[in-house]
DNA sequence: CAGTATCCGACCGGATACTG
DNA sequence: CAGTATCCGGTCGGATACTG
């Protein structure tokens, strides 16, 4: 048996990179916004805190799939977008974002009482 | 609006589900084999404990991903295989696993050295 | 504005022993 | 064979305060 055939690797690779409480709010808002300042997201993203965002992002950028540009001067202005990487990920989180949408539509629904009620409270 | 259009609601509950060290070899084992005994997954997982797979093997038979069959009798006779649901999230899976193939080959390669290392170890 | 520095509790993977 | 029952350590999300 040859084992370097194995098919789950690549899978655990990229599930492990978009392992993250916060990451598909993120990605969802890069991908709609092609670039955004950290406090543009961090204002859109409910209660989330300042550190943890920070973390989700600096590991999003380490592993390629948005990128972090800051410009000089004060105060600091640093904007977020989506790298070609990221984006080639784009119709497989598609097709996640489908399939829980045709086959787990309860647990998404619970989902938005829950997360996106937040976001409407924090928002107003 | 015409970027890929995911929401992150149903990819945050996709994710949930397949979140876990070990479900994506559990379920390429269980694409794989169409049924296996508890044992039988049991030895050729690498080094997890009997409880944590127990444990991963309960969510997604909570989440609807698989299917657990008992037979009555002694000693307990229990197979698992994959239900509609869990096969209808195969093509995402396979979009995840090209994806790092493509863009994050040098991750997936180092996972191998690791994982599959052990696997080899574990086997023999 | 966009960070760093601490500190904390909860959860998760894991080791080990026991059971019907 | 296929589970339970405990206990443990590390990591992750989070709250709060401070800084260039």
């Amino acid at each position: 048996m040859n084992y370097n055939q194995f098919k789950h690797c690549g899978l655990n690779v990229t599930l492990t990179m978009l392992s993250g409480k916060w990451k598909p709010i993120i990605l969802y808002h890069l991908f709609h916004n092609a670039e955004m300042r950290f406090t543009e997201l961090w204002r859109i993203i409910p209660k989330v805190a300042k550190k943890v965002l920070l973390d989700h992002l600096k590991q999003m950028e380490a592993d390629g799939l948005i990128i972090r540009e800051e410009k000089q001067g004060f105060p600091p202005e640093v904007s977020y977008r989506v790298s070609e990487k990221g984006k080639a990920l784009g119709p497989a989180l598609s097709a996640l974002e489908t399939w829980a949408n045709e086959y787990a539509a309860d647990e998404v629904a619970e989902f938005k009482k829950t997360t996106v009620g937040k976001l409407r409270q924090h928002l107003s």
